[in-house]
DNA sequence: CTAACGTATGAATATATATTCATTCGTTTG
DNA sequence: CAAACGAATGAATATATATTCATACGTTAG
């Protein structure tokens, strides 16, 4: 905390570097939503589903058995990903069929793809 | 356990939709390293730290006083950042200096911030 | 109506993570 | 050389998170 105070004092950069990043700083609302996001993708677990439901509909049980987990596992995380619209669902008897419901979350899977790939 | 051999031998798909999900399964090793890059955009102060470096050099201190954060913690989230290669550093005197390294992240982020602005 | 099944959910547990505190390290300056 | 400063680090703490277990819910089939 007292870093800070000394640190602004002694710190004589050409320009008032500081000053200029906090005017240039992301609203907190959009930096919450953003980590939020992120957050959600930054999860194995997830990703899988999210990547088993690329071009696919699939229950909850099939989810279960392609990423050989348990039924309850999945479906508290599918109910993550339900509350951020990254997937959506209908009910088919006892069935209920998870769908992607988001198509820009596609992308930055892709552009995360990319990244790790070439590099 | 039990379900998941029950609900394969039950589920009656008109193709086996388990077996050509595993068979699209990405490799975990990419799912693994694609789960951690974004686990490292998913925290909030990570995020102001890349988002104050765009564009701008900055020290430590000036990191946290920017962010309005100790020392101890913003060099905790460096060392991390480094790790993964998203930012660099040079030394001037006493001052160690950081800057962006990995200009892929920057696009995440843009498409990020596209992602929670549009909807 | 009852049993069976697929799914959802709450509690419990284990694990990971962020921040703080105290201290150390390396550089500079008096 | 000693003091001061910026930065890094390890331990400790608090908090969040993922998975499992047990159970409840809703639908369907007998």
């Amino acid at each position: 905390m007292e870093d800070r105070i000394v640190c602004e004092k002694n710190c004589n950069h050409d320009e008032n570097l500081v000053c200029l990043a906090k005017s240039a700083m992301l609203p907190d609302s959009d930096v919450q939503r953003l980590a939020e996001m992120f957050k959600i993708l930054g999860d194995p677990t997830r990703i899988k589903i999210l990547h088993s439901l690329t071009g696919r509909e699939l229950c909850v049980c099939d989810l279960a058995e392609t990423l050989g987990m348990g039924q309850s596992a999945i479906s508290h995380q599918l109910r993550m990903l339900k509350s951020y619209r990254l997937v959506k669902y209908r009910k088919e008897g006892k069935e209920v069929i998870y769908s992607l419901d988001d198509a820009h979350i596609l992308g930055l899977l892709c552009m995360g793809l990319d990244h790790i790939n070439h590099q």
